[in-house]
Parts: structure tokens; sequence; C-alpha cells
DNA sequence: AACCAGTGCAACCGCACACGC
DNA sequence: TGCGTGTGCGGTTGCACTGGT
């Protein structure tokens, strides 16, 4: 097999001229995404199918965020590294607008450093005002900014959290129910007022306040979580698609189908995509403000860190 | 003004996975 | 099942820019 390359005779290197983004842009807003390797040649483009897919998913797509990193986001890079580690397009899929590209960059500048104990901060303007890239675009203003950059999981090196501290189990439920150290007690009420699953083997909450948010981490009937499947997966939009009582089903792997717990979980994955828009929420009846609250996503990621802990 | 080191980030590379045949 | 192709991902590189001397 040959492999792509953007280091053939005649095509372009290096950094993009406005015109070709715009021819870019034209042929993808006519055509849509896809078949990268054939962009170049349709499209006029002396550059390799790769670097067209790169170009426009980092930095020509509508919905890119571009500018400085929040704090708020900035907490969440690291949270969130500290979870999954180097996995940037599962981080990225939780930060609104931003891409895998860029906050690898950003960690690699100004927060690797910061954990070696080097960090500086910006010495100078050079990194906290914004700067128009030559060839690049500046949309904040971009209504739809906020939407979700959607990144692909499809590698699965898990991270599977290993719970053996029993405290951690309501074992007198009868049921395999994992609880977070830093759970509400209320919540721990509510499982015990839940009506016991058919099978015992899994429960699910179907009462979920704002301040819990955490329901979605109850597993599985396993001594394991995955956080990666947690991520990859969208049990608050299953819910809201399929019906709590459905949802519960198809978390517990007997879903209307009667599929396998493997099935089920497969579901999750392929709706995982549908993820990054409300995963933020546990409520069933509020959409959060994804880009502007990482409230939940922060306690979430503040309970998953003391489960590591 | 010229040079140099440090910095930030766009772009490239190579590997791995998903999927269709 | 094996192979070829398309795509996604993470690591790395190269270059423009900035500030210090």
């Amino acid at each position: 097999m040959v492999r792509s390359t953007c280091s053939k005779e005649g095509m372009n290197r290096g950094a993009w001229t406005a015109s070709e983004d715009k021819i870019l842009t034209d042929y993808i807003k006519v055509h849509g995404e896809g078949k990268w390797r054939n962009i170049p040649k349709e499209a006029g483009l002396k550059r390799c199918g790769k670097s067209c897919r790169l170009r426009w998913m980092n930095y020509l797509r509508p919905d890119i965020k571009r500018g400085n990193i929040s704090s708020d986001e900035e907490d969440l890079i690291i949270r969130l590294h500290k979870l999954l580690g180097n996995r940037w397009s599962l981080i990225a899929g939780r930060l609104p607008g931003r891409t895998d590209n860029e906050i690898k960059n950003y960690w690699n500048t100004h927060l690797s450093k910061r954990g070696q104990g080097k960090e500086r901060r910006p010495k100078s303007n050079h990194s906290t005002v914004e700067k128009i890239p030559i060839t690049g675009r500046v949309d904040e203003e971009d209504p739809i900014s906020s939407r979700v950059i959607r990144t692909k999981v499809s590698r699965c090196n898990e991270v599977l959290l290993t719970l053996n501290d029993q405290q951690h189990r309501i074992e007198n439920l009868g049921r395999n129910v994992v609880i977070s150290p830093s759970m509400d007690a209320n919540l721990v009420q509510n499982i015990a007022a839940e009506p016991e699953s058919s099978d015992g083997s899994l429960h699910t909450l179907t009462t979920c306040n704002e301040e819990n948010c955490l329901n979605f981490m109850l597993d599985f009937n396993a001594e394991e979580i995955s956080v990666s499947e947690i991520f990859a997966s969208d049990f608050t939009k299953l819910s809201h698609d399929l019906g709590t009582a459905q949802m519960s089903n198809v978390m517990r792997g007997v879903d209307a189908d009667n599929h396998t717990r493997k099935t089920a979980q497969s579901h999750a994955f392929m709706l995982a995509e549908e993820m990054e828009q409300n995963w933020s929420g546990c409520d069933y009846n509020i959409q959060a403000k994804l880009d502007s609250d990482f409230g939940s996503l922060i306690a979430f990621l503040e309970s998953a860190e003391e489960w590591i802990i």
C-alpha cells in the first residue's frame, strides 16, 4: 500500500494561502466532507488529501472557536488530561469549538511546562493577544462556534479504574452500584429507593437533579469502570431518546430488542457523536449550555479524580 | 540594527483502526 | 479471512514572531 504523503512532486507544502483556503472551503461547502484524497484533484488544489483534511478540520470549519483558552477550558484540559492522558481528540471533544491540535499545542506549550514547574506565564502580549493567523480565520463571533468539535473515538486504550474499595459499593443493597466517595447522600438514598432491576446486575437512576450529575457513573455489574467508555458514551442522550425505562434496559444490556450487553455498549459507542452536544447535563430535561457551563463536567472530573486517588 | 534564543502554532509524518470487497 | 483504501490520531518538525542583548 502506498501511503498518502504530502511530499509528492508538484504538491504545495507549508502554510496555506488564502486562495487555497477559499478553494477548499468552497469545495467542501458544495460537496461536503469526505473523500479527502479526491479533493485536490477535483478542486484543483495542489495539496495532498491529508493536508486538506487537516486544514479543514483544524482551521476552516465554521464551528472552530479560535483565540485564547479560557481559565475554565484550561482547567478542564488539565483535568481531562489527568484522566485520559494524551488522548487529545477525546479531550477536544469535551471542549466546544476546540480542536485536538489546538489543545495538544496548548498543552505542550503551556500546561506541560507548568506540570514540570517550568511554566512561564506569558511574558508579553506575544501570547496573550490573539494573533490573527496569516492564512487562518478568526471566528469567535460566529454564533455556532460553540458547537462541539466532533471527534471520532476509535482507538480504545481504555483507562480502567479498578474499584477494590468495598466501601464504595452499596453491598447491602444487593446490587452492584458503584458509588463515588463524594456522592451526595441523597443520591445514595435515591439508589436505595430505586426498584431493583430484574436481573439485579445493573442499576440506573431514574431520578437526577442538577447537583448530582454523577449518576451516569454508576456502573455496571463490573469491577471496573472504563473512563474512556464513559467519555465515549452518551447515556444522557440515550436516556433522552429512548426514555428512562428503555435507557435503563439499554444500560442493563437488555434493550428492547433483547440485545446483549455488548450490543448495548456498542450502541453507546455509536451514539458517542451525539454526546458532545449535551453530555454535561445529566438532567433529562436540562440542556446544559455546554459552552459556558463547565460546572457539571468539573464536578464529574473531581469525582473521578477522587476515585483514582 | 543585527543577532540570537525562546516561544507558539500550523503543518507534516507515520502508525493504527475501520470498513468494504 | 486477508487485503487495500480511507480516515483519524498523536508525535514531531519547521517557521514566523518576539524580546533580550
